[in-house]
RNA sequence: GCCUGGGUGGUGAAAUGGUAUACACGCGAGACUUAAAAUCUUGUGGUCGCAAGACCGUGAGGGUUCGAGCCCCUCCCCAGGCACCA
């Protein structure tokens, strides 16, 4: 008996499967119906590749060969998100152009994700930095332009100091940039910005799409819906009116303040003489305070009187008028009513103020009724209303929409949705991104670059260190430009786009990958899209995968693509740890999957990743298990061998059909929850059981089939040593024979008061009665029958129950 | 603080309300071997017991049920997300 040779092997089926296309995808005609099986496209790295994305593409390539074995054309196509921090910064290091070390990395990278043996599709060339794929990134630059949905505006926005560049609401993390974790501080700049959110309301649509709930949910709560009112107050003694933003308008009898924000146009307006120095100079301190100040002060409200005062029409309290810088304008409309007796932060305020009235206008929890004076007394929700006229004796939730009527009716207010989402901030004054493709013409002003004029080439620069400008502008020859409009001397654009938006539209680029005249074909996008299974890391879910859906759902709106919605099915891959840590070459616990590859091959070090727990739940790498799939291989190939060298064991009879078509039911049950350790574990089981028992020839090729998603290379080798001539994964995928799974000898247990007293072997079909005698016999179980028998249980095939009267 | 997931052997982990701990690692014992490795067989939640078996046991405490890891309530811990968002 020969030992299974894994390096040789999975070397040789690689050759043969890329020789044979079993990669491709027929992307034209389609003959089967299609299955677009996406996983998230790498950053081309410098470093070998990681465990995270053995992590990603051996489970995503075992889902794809299953479903390719289901009868589908599968398209499984790879790329690379080429433009980017994670390019540049590289280069910086290395002092190598990014240009040069993006060319060098993909190519290596390609061969090291070949390595792995996924039919992945390599060839199709997408890289995101290339001229033939960011053309058409600034194609669709210039179709969100037309439609207004791309802007420039002076905006206070979020600079990195460390990257030197701006960065999206996104991709600030607790007031740090997401990627260098430097202190993130506001500037005000002029900045080119996507209007997501015209596309709030849409973005909050997931009909349809089988994405885990925490995801939907995490985008329901960036995106921030709420629906709230829009009150306007008289401020006393001045043709002036404040409009503030509440979705709690029914404790409005309540209100006894109102707060401005800083930022706010009017806080100065509003401002008295005799309060004009303290307000000037609380401005002047909120200026200054930077994100890091805000944080450490924590909840402590600081804020200044304006000397004005609001009129409260419900009551006719006039409410004094602050400026707090805990009251943002950003949000709603940068003014805040105050009802300290019913929302914790304006307790927290009239607290620091000093002498703000509270009233209660909700029952407490027990009932009370008296004034709230410390700040656990503080009710935010439930209760009775009261003192509060018309509303009086309602829930707040009741009494909500009718405040509502009541204000609209009487012209106080007006009903409004207010979102948390702000607009995708996307120019980067970085190097390594796709050209803004627009012209500043002294006479004609911004003026977008024609079509037929694409791709603006990205400029050769040397000196690519970013210093807070765009490097780009350090080309003369590519800012020099004539307008397009008048013929005049212009400038470009010299800001690059955030290569999120080079990421958020890739995947319709791949159907249509060589695609010279259009971006993409729509005939052809519309047979694969949306993508079937789309897999990555849920760090993504705010950022990436609410990008692509807003940019996705822009191309449908014009008509570009039918699908709404460019990924049907959602599933994320766990993140795998080292001793608790994430893994990083700063922490030194960075596990290279190289040497267990060359020691076990690619089909067992796949095979560990995904028996180590399910795939959606990543775990913490430790190589003390990987022996044990060593084996499994091991055993394996030497049980499908056993026959063909026959010792005399038994081909296998009735009861293997049994297991191995219970296996079927499993593994495939398995595969589909993505919880490929369990699929595993049912082929060790039956190995453990067929090196007994041995197989018969029909039983093998169940057997291979089974494992072929899951050890690819394994499984086509045994597949061709039973001398089969074409590829396992031409094979249609086993189903499980119910006729097999009918067994003729069940084990109930046997219960009394739900406590296991003894099993009992008997047929699946047995009667109620003749199964509660076969229990009465057992003297164990008699022995716990002493007293009344007050009920009989039977679960058919499971359980046999007394219960007991004691 | 709010919103999500999770807490099961020494370890990674399985379990449509029905025999908790499948599968695997590790460990113990044995076989093969001059020996070791590899491989194979076998045992392995705790306590008591020669055994049959009994009792306890899925973060803690209650509840529903003949029966709860699973459903309900209260709490603790861990991970992820949001956070002065009106």
């Amino acid at each position: 008996m020969q030992s299974y040779n894994a390096p040789e092997v999975e070397k040789k089926w690689q050759k043969k499967w890329r020789e044979s296309g079993l990669y491709k995808a027929d992307l034209e005609n389609p003959k089967k119906p299609t299955y677009y099986n996406l996983t998230m496209f790498p950053y081309p790295s410098g470093d070998r590749l990681h465990i995270g994305h053995w992590y990603n593409y051996g489970p995503v390539d075992t889902w794809g060969r299953y479903m390719k074995m289901k009868g589908y054309e599968v398209f499984q196509p790879m790329g690379f998100d080429s433009f980017g921090l994670p390019a540049e910064n590289y280069a910086i290091k290395t002092g190598v152009h990014p240009a040069e070390t993006t060319r060098k990395n993909i190519d290596k990278m390609k061969e090291q994700i070949a390595a792995i043996g996924g039919m992945y599709d390599l060839d199709l060339n997408i890289e995101t930095s290339s001229p033939e794929y960011y053309k058409w990134t600034q194609w669709v630059f210039l179709q969100l332009y037309k439609k207004g949905l791309a802007y420039r505006k002076e905006a206070p926005v979020n600079w990195c100091p460390g990257c030197m560049t701006v960065l999206a609401n996104e991709q600030v993390n607790e007031g740090k940039c997401e990627r260098c974790r430097s202190q993130v501080v506001q500037k005000n700049l002029r900045q080119w910005f996507f209007k997501i959110t015209d596309y709030a309301d849409k973005l909050l649509d997931y009909e349809g799409l089988n994405w885990p709930e925490k995801t939907i949910l995490m985008q329901k709560n960036w995106i921030g819906r709420k629906e709230g009112i829009n009150i306007n107050y008289k401020i006393k003694g001045k043709d002036k009116i404040l409009t503030v933003f509440t979705t709690r308008p029914e404790t409005n009898f309540g209100a006894t303040f109102v707060v401005i924000s800083p930022d706010h146009p009017l806080t100065l307006g509003i401002t008295t003489p005799e309060q004009k120095i303290a307000v000037e100079r609380y401005l002047e301190e909120a200026k200054k305070k930077s994100e890091l100040d805000r944080q450490m002060e924590g909840r402590q409200k600081t804020g200044v009187f304006t000397g004005s005062y609001a009129i409260n029409e419900l009551t006719g309290f006039e409410m004094p008028v602050y400026v707090a810088d805990y009251v943002l304008m950003g949000f709603g409309t940068g003014v805040v009513v105050g009802v300290p007796g019913h929302d914790l932060r304006d307790f927290e305020f009239a607290d620091a103020m000093g002498n703000i009235e509270v009233i209660r206008v909700i029952k407490g929890p027990n009932g009370e009724v008296d004034p709230i004076r410390t700040v656990d007394q503080v009710q935010e929700d439930e209760g009775e209303v009261i003192n509060s006229e018309i509303l009086n004796g309602l829930t707040p939730l009741q009494a909500i929409p009718k405040m509502m009527d009541y204000l609209e009716s009487r012209g106080m207010g007006t009903r409004v949705v207010n979102f948390r989402l702000r607009d995708w901030l996307i120019s980067r004054q970085r190097y390594w991104g796709a050209p803004i493709p627009i012209i500043n013409c002294e006479k004609c002003g911004e003026v977008a670059v024609p079509e037929r004029d694409l791709p603006v080439v990205h400029p050769h620069v040397e000196d690519y260190v970013p210093k807070g400008t765009s490097p780009l502008a350090m080309a003369p020859d590519f800012v020099n430009v004539k307008c397009p409009h008048c013929g005049g001397a212009a400038k470009r654009e010299v800001d690059t786009m955030d290569t999120f938006v080079c990421s958020s539209w890739y995947f319709l680029r791949y159907p249509d990958a060589n695609n010279t005249k259009e971006a993409w074909g729509k005939e052809r996008v519309d047979k694969w899209m949306p993508v079937d299974m789309y897999i990555g890391g849920p760090e993504h879910a705010c950022m990436h995968l609410l990008y692509a859906r807003f940019i996705h759902r822009v191309m449908h709106d014009l008509g570009y693509v039918d699908a709404k919605e460019p990924f049907k099915r959602l599933v994320h891959q766990g993140m795998v740890m080292k001793d608790g840590a994430k893994m990083s070459k700063s922490k030194g616990n960075v596990v290279s999957p190289d040497e267990f590859v060359s020691k076990y091959g690619s089909d067992v070090f796949r095979m560990y990743l995904m028996f180590m727990g399910p795939f959606t739940e990543g775990g913490d790498w430790n190589d003390r298990g990987i022996t044990g799939v060593a084996r499994f291989v091991d055993r394996f190939y030497r049980m499908m061998q056993q026959e063909q060298e026959q010792t005399g064991l038994r081909p296998g009879g009735d009861e293997m059909d049994g297991i191995v078509h219970q296996t079927v039911a499993r593994a495939s049950e398995a595969i589909v929850n993505m919880t490929f350790n369990v699929a595993i574990a049912a082929l060790m089981e039956l190995t453990n059981e067929a090196l007994q028992k041995g197989l018969s020839r029909a039983q093998k090729e169940i057997v291979a089939k089974v494992l072929a998603p899951l050890a690819p290379h394994l499984a086509e080798e045994v597949w061709a040593e039973m001398g089969n001539t074409n590829s396992i994964f031409k094979e249609v995928w086993p189903e499980a024979d119910p006729k097999f799974l009918v067994k003729n000898v069940v084990t109930f247990a046997i219960q009394v008061n739900g406590k296991l007293r003894g099993t009992v072997d008997l047929t699946p079909d047995i009667s109620k009665e003749e199964a509660l005698a076969a229990a009465r016999a057992q003297t164990n179980v008699a022995k716990f029958l002493t007293g009344e028998i007050v009920k009989e249980i039977f679960v058919p095939g499971k359980i046999i129950g007394f219960v007991v009267k004691v």
